[in-house]
DNA sequence: AATGAATGAGGATTCATTCAT
DNA sequence: GATGAATGAATCCTCATTCAT
């Protein structure tokens, strides 16, 4: 039909332009937070809603769906990137940096699942690129004769493995977990800890 | 009013009965193609329809979506219980079979996730149940020496190890995943089969 | 994140199979009063409360917009032809209950508008159907020498602007507006009428 | 504080005035098009963007979605009346200069097909008004003997007749139909151009 | 006077779940 | 016992309109 003539009553406040910076943060925080608790799949409103920010704005800031989840993992992978660029990285501390972000966030694992698995709902293609991302910034730190360079694809299998194992509660027990993860692969892994400097 | 002469005595509609079971049957592995194909999220409806039975029939065999997933994953645990109870029965066999049930059903995976993490979306605590019988059937062919042998949680977060590994849209490339997961964890694996009769 | 828990309070009645074509009657009805009100592009929850049900019904009875659609002017383009196939039909009788749909209803309107004009948003490819049709049913009673025979367009032309005459609030404005039209073309038109028989 | 010597005197915000034509300009010229290009419904947003400007400077020009198409549609008015106003019209170059428009923009025949039809959406009340506009342009030109000038209604329900068969994607196309419309009421109508100088 | 962010209503569509027949 | 219709909540997405800066 028409439009929508908006009902007049009260509107809460228009904070103005400067609220944008602070919107995209709070908006960016509150789907780092719902995604490491429901997943990827976490509704769009729900994101918006602990954000304090009505849906409208969500959508201005991030098209779709996938563009949330990319800007939210992305900082993930990046920190990674930065770790593997960083001086002196080596293999065991990058993957502890690795293993930080498995045991924070439910949609990191969910894209380390990923993996090739494009198609099945939920395992979008962005989720490939980022997991793709995440072994270039592995292999490159891989020495010759570790444990997991023989095989081609032994790399990211082993990360999808440990993904599998971390599960539970809380942050802690995921941590156990994965530690333990790594151990039963015999991967000597560095401190568990972001990179954020 | 209308008297039904049949063959000697009034059979108390044990017809009815033999229908309820065929109907049971019928859902379930309706349930089990269709959580294989969609994953545990998929519509009942689209169940019920693919048992061609009213939606009604669902809910009278199964009270909730949970009940559903779990009859199906009982049976597909039941096999594996019945591989660790056959006689002669090792530990590398039943974690063929294990396998092999890994590579069929997405579903089966989540369960074997769920683990200990209720909460998330889709793996509620009937998974906790069904996970420890897995647990059980194998824990109890676990020789002495085996690796998954030292720690408590071992076992279990190994089998969670190679759930996570298996991705991929064929069955034949998750099998093959699965089989360089057991690998990487120095574990030996039967024939990947079920274990039907 | 997970389903509908649907929140168990008071829920209005199930009347039971016996309401499906009641309510299926109702959304048809329902339907072609919206359709004539605001034009094709009318919400469809408007339909759905109009004819008191919910939108879950409105899509159980047809699957997209396009199929409410088609079941209303369905109707409207069956009634001219077979007004079409009655014995005696002459094409001023036929012009006759072309212009009694013409001024009842703004979605029938617009099918006739469409035309030739696919693409246009809410004038889809559906409506280009119906508008063959009834051309067919016209066409076929259409004598040699009749003033539209002319040119091969000249038919549907006139009817189109005899739908771009027929404006205003009330039908019987509506009416004698599309009786000023035909006119002006010089063309005979019978009485404008249903043929519900 | 900061100063601005300019040229000689302080221009007491001339510039921000020429500014605001400017924009005017482009937004009537964006309005234009995109109308042409989607219809009377489509977003204000989209106006906007074309016309490079903000939306807050579209709403201070214009209250509402009313006054956007009023302003559009006034300058197409406005030619028709100039053209009639010109030296030596006559009833068929202004029907020419009318064609033209019809024959361009989808929201300029929406006005005359509201005619008198209030209520629907899309068509409000302003549509009246240009519409009139335009039959006193005309009228003023129409020789006693002339076809349309028989009825007091039969004018304009011509014009809306030929608005009426205005269909298709090419103007070229919609041009031929305008023409075949005309035709068929027996009425003359002159080259069909604009009236821009 | 311009900008463009934010609000929030509206409409589409999908399903879980209940219940008359 | 089975059927399948109905309900309605939830989610997605789009825009009109306001308003701080």
């Amino acid at each position: 039909m028409t439009q929508q003539p908006t009902s007049d009553e009260r509107r809460p406040a228009n904070e103005g332009r400067k609220a944008a910076d602070r919107n995209r943060a709070a908006l960016v925080t509150a789907a780092r937070e719902v995604y490491a608790e429901y997943g990827l799949d976490a509704p769009l409103s729900a994101i918006a809603r602990r954000a304090g920010v009505g849906q409208g704005v969500l959508y201005r800031h991030f098209p779709d769906r996938a563009a949330v989840a990319t800007a939210i993992l992305d900082e993930n992978v990046g920190q990674i990137e930065r770790a593997a660029a960083a001086q002196g990285a080596d293999i065991a501390g990058i993957l502890g940096v690795l293993t930080w972000h498995q045991t924070q966030s439910t949609a990191f694992i969910d894209i380390l699942h990923a993996d090739g698995a494009a198609g099945r709902s939920g395992i979008p293609a962005y989720a490939s690129t980022l997991s793709g991302r995440v072994e270039r910034a592995l292999r490159a730190h891989l020495p010759d004769g570790h444990r997991l360079a023989a095989a081609e694809d032994d790399l990211m299998i082993a990360v999808a493995m440990v993904s599998g194992a971390v599960t539970g509660p809380t942050r802690e027990q995921r941590e156990h977990r994965a530690l333990a993860a790594w151990r039963l692969l015999g991967v000597e892994v560095g401190p568990v800890r972001p990179f954020d400097r």
